[in-house]
DNA sequence: CTAATATTTAATCAATACGTTAAATATATC
DNA sequence: GATATATTTAACGTATTGATTAAATATTAG
C-alpha cells in the first residue's frame, strides 16, 4: 500500500541535512510555533529562517496551520509522515545487522567444526 | 552514557543527504562489497564513487575491512552506530505526536465539557 | 618481480545551497 | 481602515558540493 517511495526518503534526508533545519525540527517538537519564535532561536536573519521553513514545508516536514483557539495566528507544525517514512527505511537498514549476526553465528559454528577436525 | 551528540546526527544526515550515497547504503545492506562492485551499480565515474565512499567513511557510516576468508580483499561494510543514533533521534521526534495525541484528547474532552455547558 | 587492474588523489569546472540586504506583501494593533 | 509589525520574495554574492579527466598509488595476477 504505502510504499515509502525512495524519492520521499531522499527529500526528507535532504531537508534534514542542514543543521539549522534539524534544530528547527527539534524546536517544533515542543509544539507548533510561529516563524518569529523560531527566528528568535537563531542568529541568522529573518529571510534566512523563512527560506529554511520553505524547504521544510516543500518537503512536507512541516505544515502551516492557521489555528489558534482565540486568536488567529499562523503557526508551523510538524507532520508525521516524512519522519515515519525515514524510520521505516532505517528499520530496513537495521535488518542488516540482524542478518549479519545470523551469518556470524553460522560462520562461528563452521569454524568451530573445522577446529574439531584439526 | 552514550548521548547521541547532536553533531553526530548532523553528520549522518549530511552523509545520507545525497541520493547516490543513500543508494550505496541500500546496496551495502546486501552485504559488504568492494568499491568496484558499488561502482558497477552507478553510471558515474570511478572517482566519483570513491569520493562518495570517502564521505560515508569519514562520517563513520561505513568502514573498510580487509577481510576475506580465502582471499585478501578490501570491502566496505555498514557500521551500526550512526544509524542507531539517527534512529534514537527520530524516536524523540516521534514522541511529539504521542504528546500531541494526549493534548488532543485533553482538548477534545475540554470541548465536550464546554458543549455540555451550552 | 613485473605487468595489468583497481582505487584513490589532484586539479578543475558547473551547479547548488545558504547567507545577506532591500523591497513587497501579508498580518496584527490602535 | 490606517499604521506598525511580521514574514516572505527578489536580487545578489560566496562557499560548498558533486562530477569529470588525468596522474598517482595501491592491489591482484602471471
Amino acid at each position: 500500500m504505502s510504499e515509502p517511495a525512495q524519492e520521499q526518503i531522499d527529500r526528507v534526508l535532504a531537508a534534514l541535512a542542514d543543521p539549522t533545519r534539524r534544530r528547527m525540527v527539534d524546536l517544533l517538537r515542543e509544539g507548533p510555533m510561529r516563524a518569529g519564535d523560531l527566528a528568535a532561536a537563531f542568529e541568522i536573519s529573518g529571510p534566512a529562517v523563512s527560506r529554511h521553513l520553505r524547504v521544510l514545508r516543500e518537503n512536507a516536514l512541516i505544515e502551516e496551520e492557521e489555528a489558534g483557539d482565540d486568536r488567529r495566528l499562523r503557526v508551523y507544525r510538524l507532520r508525521a509522515a516524512p519522519f515515519a517514512d525515514l524510520q521505516a527505511w532505517l528499520e530496513e537498514v537495521a535488518a542488516f545487522w540482524t542478518s549479519q549476526l545470523t551469518a556470524f553465528k553460522a560462520h562461528a559454528e563452521g569454524k568451530t567444526r573445522k577446529r574439531k577436525k584439526k
